[in-house]
DNA sequence: CAAATGATATATTATATATATAACATTTGT
DNA sequence: ACAAATGTTATATATATAATATATCATTTG
């Protein structure tokens, strides 16, 4: 798993950190019932402190992403269908200002979905740039 | 224009307010050519400080959506045609984390669109629920 | 000329982010 | 039994962000 911090970004390292783990976890780099690294091993592999990625590792396994196994190692997860009326609503209440910029901008529904059609496509192919 | 702003949220109020005044743009109830309370009344109305309102105000400016009139009032603004492709890439950047937390939450490429298109007509509509 | 405007400056408080150590109980491998 | 590694938790420090309180300035409006 190809992780890459920037130290410069205004977004904060815990969130570069779990939205690269979330995006290894969509395109199939880390598959449900994997082991993610340690949060010791991963602090020290990138240079940053073990609370960081702590913090990550908590916001992720608050989304029901990951589970953490009692001083046994972290293990992808994937959450359950019970929650998918939470993860909705969750999901929901990102995506709502981004679209509403969007319709400011005067981008068209068709055309704001086929950008979503895009960047779906684009994160299962496995590429990780921007 | 209506607005409410939640103290107790862990959204900025900053962000609450431009993500408001953003939503009044896109449903209409607040056209380009029109002019936005003064930072000084709206601060009064809702109870915050002039300088969050300036915030506010500054990154609707910066995103092309208001334009400051010296000392003459402050108008809501269609960004134009050439900085679609800013725009673009703004909104893109915003979309990709949580569309790839989408997959992870095991939501189809179809179910994922429907949602926006849900979303979109919703915010066009005029609701300015939760 | 007074009033209102956006812009700017300084200061203070509170919270968020990131780091540095340290300690604890649990599990694993020897 | 023991050492090593794990997740968890606690305390402390430094910096950045968020929000507030005053205050001033030039410009525009009535």
């Amino acid at each position: 798993m190809i992780i890459r911090i920037d130290l410069q970004s205004e977004t904060p390292i815990y969130l570069q950190l779990s939205n690269q783990i979330i995006e290894n976890m969509a395109n199939g780099n880390l598959k449900p019932g994997e082991e993610v690294p340690s949060i010791r091993s991963l602090a020290a592999d990138l240079g940053i402190n073990i609370h960081t990625v702590n913090k990550a590792y908590s916001l992720l396994k608050q989304k029901g992403l990951l589970t953490m196994h009692n001083s046994r190692g972290i293990v992808a997860t994937r959450s359950h269908t019970e929650e998918d009326e939470k993860n909705m609503s969750s999901v929901k209440k990102a995506l709502r200002p981004i679209i509403a910029e969007s319709i400011c901008y005067g981008f068209a529904n068709i055309q704001l979905k086929k950008i979503v059609d895009e960047l779906y496509k684009d994160i299962k192919g496995g590429k990780i740039n921007e």
